[in-house]
DNA sequence: CAAGTGATTAGC
DNA sequence: CTAATCACTTGC
C-alpha cells in the first residue's frame, strides 16, 4: 500500500460541479495508513467504529472525516474488504476549476488554494457526504494524469501530525512530488 | 504560536 | 452520560 500512496502521485482527483464544470487538481502528496499494526491509523489495533467502518470497505472507495470541528480529509481506500489500508491525500496542484476553488477560498493566493488535506476538501467541495463513494462512480473520482511522476522525483518523511504513534510516527509513510510548489507545509 | 471547532471515542 | 482527543488551519 505504500506502493499505493506512491503510484497517486500525478493522479487527477476530481469532482463534479454545477452545469457539468469540474474542479480537478493533481495529487502532488499523500499519506499511508496501514491498519492494525500501524498505531497511527484510525483502525489501529483493529478499531472497528462507525466512522472507521469505511476503511473496511472493498478499495476504490472514499474514507471522508471529518477533524478539529472544521475540516474534513480525504483518503482513498486500498485494499480488500476487511483490510483497513487508506491513503490520505495532503495536497494536490490546481488543475481545473480554479475559478470554482478561488471563490471556494476567498483572500488566498493560488498557492494556499490546495496544499493541505483541509484545504483541498475546501477548494473541490468533499464533504462526509462523498464518505463511502464509489471512485469509479460520478460523485468523486480519480483520472489518469497529464504528467508522470519518476520514481526519483519522489521525495518521502514521517507523516505529520501522528506524533501520538510512538515509533510509527517515525515511519517514512510520507510521500509528495521532490520540488512541487504544492506541497504542503513541511514537506521538504 | 495558540485558539478554535464539534464529531468521535473511551470510560464510567 | 461526560470529558478528552483530534491524520488541521488561521490569524495574532
Amino acid at each position: 500500500m505504500l506502493a499505493v500512496a506512491r503510484d497517486l502521485l500525478g493522479t487527477v482527483l476530481v469532482v463534479p460541479a454545477r452545469g457539468g464544470a469540474r474542479v480537478a487538481g493533481i495529487i502532488v502528496e499523500t499519506e499511508a495508513y496501514r491498519a492494525p499494526e500501524d498505531r497511527a491509523s484510525h483502525a489501529w489495533n483493529g478499531r472497528r467504529t462507525p466512522r472507521t467502518e469505511t476503511m473496511y470497505g472493498p478499495g476504490g472507495t472514499a474514507y471522508v472525516y471529518f477533524v478539529y470541528g472544521m475540516h474534513f480529509q480525504f483518503n482513498v481506500v486500498t485494499n480488500v474488504a476487511e483490510v483497513a489500508h487508506a491513503v490520505l491525500i495532503r495536497a494536490l496542484e490546481p488543475w481545473e476549476g480554479l475559478s470554482l476553488m478561488r471563490r471556494r477560498r476567498p483572500g488566498r493566493a493560488d498557492r494556499e488554494l490546495t496544499n493541505g488535506p483541509g484545504r483541498l476538501c475546501q477548494a473541490l467541495g468533499i464533504t462526509r457526504a462523498h464518505d463511502r463513494a464509489d471512485l469509479r462512480g460520478d460523485r468523486v473520482w480519480l483520472e489518469e494524469g497529464p504528467r508522470r511522476i519518476a520514481r526519483r522525483g519522489v521525495a518521502r518523511g514521517p507523516r505529520v501530525g501522528v506524533d501520538y504513534a510512538g515509533a510509527w510516527a517515525a515511519r517514512r509513510w510520507r510521500f509528495w512530488v521532490r520540488g512541487n510548489p504544492w506541497v504542503s507545509r513541511g514537506a521538504r
